[in-house]
DNA sequence: CTAAAATGATCTATATAAAATACACTAAAC
DNA sequence: GTTTAGTGTATTTTATATAGATCATTTTAG
């Protein structure tokens, strides 16, 4: 993740200064993401990523809004809280 | 991103603090996530992601090894510092 | 219907990530 | 070769995300 972000920077000549002013980010946040801390707020590595023209859902992309709505209708059909039941199973016969 | 964590969690049958226990957060972080929240660290992100099963970089998940590799490899041929101009290139012509 | 359990929301204390800064090192431009 | 912008790394301070707890609400199992 953070390699690809590298990659898209420097393909796209741009310092580390600049796109972490593009992003409103310091330029040591930058080098973290790029160096791939877990640590950093997910929001920033996407935006990052977008900046760069790195595509995280590649497959999908082609359809992402199509996608997001399919995601929101099995979540309303499926149930919304999980529960275990109380008692086992009757499965020893 | 976070209404496919929850998808795959409901779909698993895990209930929010089974999920957390399992990542190692609390289920106040969980919600959050599911929620879409991008003030969260992107590891757990992806730790989540990856216990319920959502697949991130779909397209190249056949070959991410090689994948990896090659982007490795782009990188060493890229300069290894972006700089510009010092003048403007003479393309007033 | 009822009871128990899961979820949603909110609060506080604490841990820690991020910004800011500084300095050494590297490497591109000339 | 020289200069200087870009990068790597460390430190300190500040801001804030996280864990944990609590309460209300929803929702499923029986």
């Amino acid at each position: 993740m953070g390699q690809l972000i590298r990659l898209g920077r420097t393909e796209r000549k741009l310092t580390a200064q600049d796109l972490a002013d593009r992003a409103g980010i310091s330029r040591g946040m930058l080098q973290r993401i790029e160096k791939g801390d877990p640590k950093c707020e997910i929001g920033v590595v996407f935006e990052l990523a977008v900046i760069v023209g790195v595509k995280l859902f590649d497959a999908e992309a082609t359809s992402l809004a199509g996608h997001i709505k399919q995601t929101e209708d099995k979540l309303a059909l499926l149930p919304k809280a999980v529960r275990a039941p109380r008692k086992a199973v009757d499965d020893d016969f």
